[in-house]
DNA sequence: GTCTATAACGAGATAGAC
DNA sequence: GTCTATCTCGTTATAGAC
């Protein structure tokens, strides 16, 4: 449960701002942000491309605006996870995020960008670092408690095993996506999770 | 060593081809092949569009190329690791081969053509999921093989764990880039590649 | 808030001279 | 093998009517 994402695509009574940041945002995580269009968004939606420039004045604040939202949206599911009970169904939670998101056949919003990085506005650019920012920060906390609580084990630093998490859920839907199979993400992600697992009795981490 | 990329760029005996090849390589990894033009390939060069034609009929023919020439050096680059000895030998190599690939400043070409694979051009998508194929061929034998000489120990299939491999490099590539933080990438690689290590190694208290 | 019309530019691609 | 010149199309973006 909980995608980020869409959620409001089909309802008629949202304003016309937020149709248009859905079907962005939809079309640029299946096809990149150089690959979308004005044309193709306005087509999507039966507007025309001067309707979009009156909502978003260009490509730029367009862009913007759906890290914004896509940034707030995770950041609400990240603490709606916070509820959960133990690390591991946290992470577990954390890593169900990026599966659903992959279910749809989209990229990761800011994995897609971060690919593009190089040609981005720069607020845009500001916008993916501070995505992934967000992201290593939550981990970092979820791992701190987890290790603190034994449930969790790892031979790296909180900030790095993070890091490590991020790297192989984006890289996994990444590679998982052109071989349209969700199970090569699953398998990627259990395994990355199972490794978290302390192992069995004599075998402990040391004290950072 | 052994960054499977470039290497002629800078000698002028070379065909028009392969330096049109070279130019167009740096570009892409840099901003995918979607925001790479002929002009500013043939800019780089000091030649017109016109000649880029003549050497590669289109944008596809272009890329396809790009990508055959790619997957090669790569598979020559993972047939030169074969005579290490050791799999953590040749696992390390591995990861040594994306690493001088970031230190360019570059993303791994079939990791940026992967984002962007819904926009390419049939023969190109071939194209990418052959890279990753014989990527994961190459490492499903040097797993196997170093988990029979009780080098390596992990729990997931030999084709899961070589398909995680990928996946963690090729993300850890991608997130690491927008940070121009190359440390970020190395760390990641050296858990991973840590994690494969056989418990005994791993864990502080003793034998299992 | 949405439209028609159009500007201004860059893209991929071709014809034909040299 | 490379050029000049040109074509056609798609792109972002704006002016101004409704």
């Amino acid at each position: 449960m909980g995608t980020p994402a869409s959620a409001s695509e089909q309802r008629d009574e949202l304003g016309t701002s937020a149709r248009i940041l859905d079907v962005a945002e939809r079309l640029v995580q299946e096809r990149g942000f150089n690959a979308v269009s004005y044309a193709d968004i306005a087509a999507e939606l039966r507007l025309t491309k001067p309707a979009l420039h009156y909502h978003f004045a260009g490509k730029a604040e367009l862009g913007t605006a759906l890290l914004t939202r896509y940034t707030e949206r995770f950041g609400a599911a990240l603490t709606a996870l916070d509820t959960r009970r133990g690390a591991m169904a946290k992470l577990d939670g954390y890593a169900t995020l990026y599966f659903d998101v992959l279910r749809e056949d989209r990229m990761c919003l800011c994995g897609m960008l971060a690919a593009e990085y190089r040609t981005l506005p720069q607020p845009m650019q500001q916008a993916v670092l501070a995505f992934f920012a967000d992201n290593e920060s939550w981990l970092e906390a979820v791992l701190n408690a987890g290790s603190d609580a034994g449930e969790l084990q790892f031979t790296g630093t909180y900030r790095d095993t993070a890091r490590m998490i991020i790297s192989c859920l984006e890289g996994a839907m990444l590679v998982a996506r052109p071989f349209a199979d969700t199970a090569r993400f699953s398998t990627a992600a259990t395994n990355l999770l199972a490794s978290l697992i302390p192992a069995p009795a004599n075998c402990r981490s040391a004290e950072r």
